[in-house]
DNA sequence: ATGGTCGGCAACCGA
C-alpha cells in the first residue's frame, strides 16, 4: 500500500500536475491539502475517469481538504470534535482497515499574533481527538500539511529561523505533544540526511538554493509504522513548469 | 540587500 500526501495550492490551478502524478505513481491513498475549492466546484469530472474514490471538504478561497482511494472510503468525519464550523482543515476516513487523518494544520502568521495561538490550540485539540477517538494501538495514520519542521535538521537555517511560525520551539513542541501521543514519523524512520524538504517558498529562488522545509508529514502509530517499507520526498512535481510550492511525500507499508 | 511570488478573486489576504 502506497500513502502519499500533497498540498496543491489550489487543486484547480495544478489539476493536471495531480492528474499526471496520481497516474504515474498509483498511489492506493492520496491525501491533498489546500484545494481551494467549494465543494459545489470541485473537479469531479476530471477524477472520475481515474477510478478513485474520493471525499472532500473545502471553502471560498482558503484551506481544503481531500482524500482520494483505490478502496472503498467509510466513515468519514469533517474537522475537530469541537468545531464545526471550521471543517476545511480536517478530513478522517476509514480506508483498508485503517484510520487515515489528513489536515492542513494553520500556518500562524506571526508569533505575536492570536493565530499563532490558534495555530497552537489547534495543535492541543488535535491531541484531544487523537485521544478521545482512537488508540494508539489502533492503525492510525495522521498526514498532511503540518506546518511545522519537527527538527533542525528539517529546516535550511535551523539558528536563522527560530523565531519563525513553521520551526518556532512552541510550535515544535505542539506538534511533538500530538505525536507523542502513539505516532512514528515514517519518514524520518527511513533516512536522517538533511537537505530534504518538502516545501521551498516561491520567492528567493528558494528552490534553486534548496533553502526548504519539511513541513509535510506521514505519521503512523505503532502497528502500521513496523509495516512501513519505504518513505520519500519526490521532488519532480516541485520541478514542474507550473509547481505548487509543496511537494509530495511518499510512505509504502505491508498492509 | 529584510527583498521576492504565487492563487483566489476582484482589493488585498494568506502562505
Amino acid at each position: 500500500m502506497k500513502v502519499a500526501s500533497f498540498n496543491v495550492n489550489s487543486l484547480r490551478a495544478r489539476l493536471s500536475l495531480v492528474l499526471r502524478w496520481l497516474a504515474e505513481h498509483q498511489p492506493d491513498i492520496f491525501a491533498v491539502q489546500e484545494t481551494k475549492v467549494q465543494d459545489v466546484d470541485f473537479p469531479t469530472d476530471a477524477f472520475e475517469p481515474t477510478g478513485y474514490k474520493y471525499v472532500f471538504k473545502g471553502q471560498k478561497s482558503y484551506n481544503g481538504v481531500a482524500i482520494f482511494s483505490r478502496s472503498e472510503i467509510t466513515n468519514v468525519k469533517l474537522g475537530l470534535n469541537d468545531e464545526p464550523k471550521d471543517p476545511a482543515r480536517l478530513i478522517k476516513a476509514e480506508i483498508n482497515g485503517l484510520v487515515i487523518v489528513n489536515t492542513y494544520i494553520p500556518q500562524g502568521y506571526s508569533t505575536e499574533s492570536e493565530k499563532f495561538r490558534y495555530k497552537l490550540n489547534w495543535f492541543s485539540r488535535l491531541r484531544s481527538f487523537f485521544e478521545k477517538g482512537f488508540k494508539p494501538t489502533d492503525p492510525v495514520l495522521w498526514v498532511g500539511d503540518f506546518n511545522v519542521a519537527p527538527q533542525p535538521i528539517d529546516v535550511y537555517d535551523p539558528e536563522g529561523l527560530l523565531g519563525h511560525v513553521c520551526f518556532h520551539p512552541e510550535a515544535r513542541k505542539a506538534l511533538s505533544r500530538v505525536v507523542q501521543w502513539g505516532f512514528v514519523d515514517v519518514f524520518r524512520m527511513h533516512s536522517h540526511q538533511p537537505g530534504q524538504y518538502t516545501f521551498w517558498d516561491y520567492r528567493l529562488n528558494s528552490l534553486g538554493r534548496n533553502l526548504g522545509w519539511r513541513l509535510d508529514h506521514i505519521m503512523a502509530t505503532q502497528p502500521l509504522a513496523k509495516k512501513c517499507t519505504a518513505s520519500y520526498i519526490d521532488k519532480t512535481p516541485r520541478l514542474a513548469e507550473k509547481p505548487s510550492d509543496h511537494t509530495p511525500v511518499v510512505a509504502e507499508f505491508d498492509w
